[in-house]
DNA sequence: GATGAATGAGGCTTCATTCAT
DNA sequence: CATGAATGAAGCCTCATTCAT
C-alpha cells in the first residue's frame, strides 16, 4: 500500500534518478515548443506532443498531470529564458548600444519567428487564462526590474534622460519590444531593417534632450 | 449576356431577403465576437457560438460554410474597425495630440480589455496560418497609409520631425501601439497612466528637435 | 382549406401543367442518375441531386416526397430501361444471334460502367429493403417472361435444346448476365473479349446437343 | 542497425499483448459483418458497430484509423473465405462434381443470404471505389487461378472440353455464380433448385461435346 | 409551384485523461 | 517508471426534411 511513498528517509542522498527525469522533462518541454510554435498551444495534442518527444502518451501524463500544466511550465520556462536575454544587456557598456546588439542577434536567429509566435501566443493565454496572467505578471515584474537598473545605469552615464522614470520606461520599451517582435512572425521584406528602425525610435524617445 | 440574370422579377419563389441575412451575419458576428474574446478561437466551438447567437448549429453554417471562414471574417470585421479608429486622427489638428485624445478613449471604453484580446488572438491566428497573415498584412498596409498620412502633416506644421520617413514611422507606430495594447488585457494597477505615458515616450521619439 | 383540392371536377380536360411537372420529374431523375451513378444511393445527398437538376432543394420534395421515394422511382425507372433492353431482343431471329447483337452493343456504350455500377446499386438496396426488393422481383418476372419467350422460339428452330425449361433458364440466363455485368464496373483489360466470352459459354449450354 | 530493435526484452512499460489484439479485432470485423450485412456499409454508423462489437468509439479507432479502413479490411477478410470456399473444390475428383457440392452446402447455409448481400455490397463499392476495386481484382486473380487448376485437371480427366482456355472460364464462371448468388439475398421460392439448376447450366456449358 | 431559410439528429473523428499491466 | 488499451465528451460538419414566403 505505501510501498511507492516507502520510507524516503532510507533513500541516502538525491533520489535515484531525479536527474533522468529532469532530462526526460527538458526533453517534453522541447517537444511541446516544437509542437506550440507550430500550431498554438489549443490546436496542439498530447498524442503529437508525446509522439514529438519520443514518448508515450501515459508518459506525458507523469511528468505533466494535466496539458494545461505542461502549457504553464513552458510558458514559465520561456519567459526565463526572456529574463535570460533581458541580463545580457547588463554586459553592455551602455543601454541602447546593448539593445541594438541583442535585437539585431535575435533578428538574426532563424528560431525567432517561431520565438515571436510563441511569445504571441503567450500572451493570449494570459488574456484568457487568468492564472497564466498571474505568472506573466510575475516575470514581466522581473523583467522590467533588470531592465530599470540598465536604464538608471544609461541614466547616470548621461546617455538617458534623468526625467524619465526607470521603471516605467522599462514597462513601456518591453511592450513595445513585444509589439515589434509581433511582426517578426510575418512575411515582412527586411526584418532587419525594421528592428533597426524600431531601436532608433526607441534611442530618440530616451535620449536626453541636448 | 444577361439572360441567366435576365428579369429577376420573374425569378420563381420565395425572394432573398437580403436586409434579414445582413443583419443575421452581424449578429452572427457579433456572437463569435463575444465568444472569441471569453475564449479565443480555437476553443470556441460551433455550438458555442451558434448558441451564443440564437440560431442552430447548422444555421451557422449557412452563412459561414467553415469555421475558418468565421473566424476570417471575424478577423476583417475587426481589422476595418482598426482603420476606422486610426481614421479619427484624421480630424485631429495634431497627430500626437490627435493619438492622445483616441488612445485616452480607447482606455476609458469598458471593452478595451476584450478588444485588445482579440487583436491579440488575430496576432496569434498570423502567425500560424498563412491565409490570415496575408489578409492582416492587406490590412496593415492601409492602415500604415493613413498613419502616414497624419505623420507627414505634423512634419508639415513642425511637430515631427522631418528627418523621419512618414511610412516606416507609421509602421513602428503600429507595432509598438500593438504591444502597448497587449497589456491591456492584462490586470495592471493604471491602464490610463500606462496609456499616457506610453504616447508621451512617442512623442519623444517623433518630435522635432529643438 | 380545400382550396387545393376544390372540384377537379371544374378542371376540364388534363390538369394544367402535368406536362411540365413530369419533364421536371424526368429532368430531376436524371440528375439522381447521373449522382447516383457517382456515389451511389446512400452517398448522394438532397442537396447534390437537386443542384446537378438545377432545382432547389425543396422543390425536389415537391416531385419526391422523401429521398427513398426518389430512390424507388429511379429503380423502377431502370428496370423498365432492362425491359426494353430485352425486349430488343424479339427482333432478332435468332436468341443467341441477338443476344451476342445486344450485348455487343452495351459493352461499346461508353455509359455501361455507369449502368453497371446502378444495377449493382439495386441489387445492394434490394438485399437490404424488402420493399426495392418487392418491387425488383415483379420487374424481374416481366423480363424472365419476355426472355423465356425468345428461348421459346429459339426451341421451336432447333437452335436451343427442347429439354430445357423457358422460364428456369431465362431465369438463370438472367443471374448470369447481372454477374458479368458487374464485372463492367471494373478496369478489365479487354471488356469486349469478356463479354464474347460470356455469350459463347451461354450459348454452350443452350446449344441442342448433336 | 538493429538499434532501435534491439533487445525486446529491455523494452519498458506493458508489452503488447498481440493475442488480446487479435481477438479484439476480429471482434471488430464479426461485429461490422452483422451491421454491413444488415444495413449496407454506407448506412452502418460507427457507433452503431462499436456498440455492436462491445466497445467504444474511440476504441474502434485503434484498431482502425478509418472507417474505411474497416470497410477495406472486411472485404479482405471477406475475399479470402471466397478463395478458402474456391479451394475446397480441389478436394473433389470432379470439377463439376465439387462445383455442386460446394453450391448445395453453400445453399442450404442460414447464413447465406447475408453473405450474398455483402458480396453485393463489396462489388458495389468496387464500383465506386478505385482502391476498392484494385483490392477486389487482386483477390479475384487469385481465385481464378485457384478456379483454372481444377478446371484443367477437369480437362485432363475429359470431363471439361479441351479446347476451353482454363483461365477465361474461370473468370466467367466466377462472374455467372456472383450473379447467382445475388439472387439468393432475395426471398426467391426455392433457392435450392435455383442453385441446382445453375450449376447443371454450367455443366452443359463447359461439358466436353460427345 | 418554387424558393430561401432553418433545424434536430446524426455522421466521422479527435481529445484529454485514466488505469491495469 | 513506462507503456498499451480504453473511453466519455466534445468538435466540426452534413443530412433529410420542413415551412413561411
Amino acid at each position: 500500500m505505501n510501498r511507492t511513498k516507502a520510507s524516503p528517509s532510507l533513500r541516502r542522498g538525491r533520489p535515484v534518478n531525479a536527474e533522468a527525469r529532469a532530462e526526460r522533462r527538458q526533453q517534453i518541454l522541447d517537444a511541446a515548443h516544437r509542437c506550440f510554435v507550430r500550431r498554438g498551444f489549443h490546436a496542439s495534442s498530447t498524442a503529437e506532443i508525446s509522439s514529438e518527444a519520443g514518448i508515450s502518451v501515459a508518459g506525458l501524463y507523469q511528468y505533466f498531470p494535466t496539458k494545461q500544466d505542461l502549457v504553464t511550465a513552458l510558458i514559465q520556462h520561456e519567459l526565463e529564458a526572456d529574463l535570460a536575454l533581458i541580463q545580457q544587456l547588463d554586459r553592455a557598456a551602455d543601454l541602447l548600444e546593448g539593445l541594438q546588439q541583442v535585437a539585431m542577434a535575435v533578428v538574426r536567429d532563424s528560431r525567432t519567428p517561431q520565438a515571436a509566435h510563441l511569445r504571441l501566443e503567450i500572451l493570449a493565454e494570459a488574456a484568457r487564462d487568468a492564472g497564466t496572467a498571474k505568472v506573466f505578471l510575475a516575470a514581466e515584474r522581473r523583467i522590467n526590474r533588470a531592465l530599470s537598473r540598465v536604464i538608471r545605469k544609461g541614466q547616470e552615464q548621461g546617455s538617458i534622460d534623468r526625467d524619465l522614470d526607470p521603471m516605467a520606461v522599462a514597462e513601456h520599451i518591453n511592450a513595445f519590444l513585444d509589439g515589434a517582435f509581433s511582426r517578426l512572425t510575418l512575411p515582412i521584406t527586411d526584418p532587419e531593417a525594421f528592428v533597426r528602425g524600431s531601436i532608433e525610435l526607441i534611442r530618440r524617445a530616451l535620449s536626453a534632450k541636448s
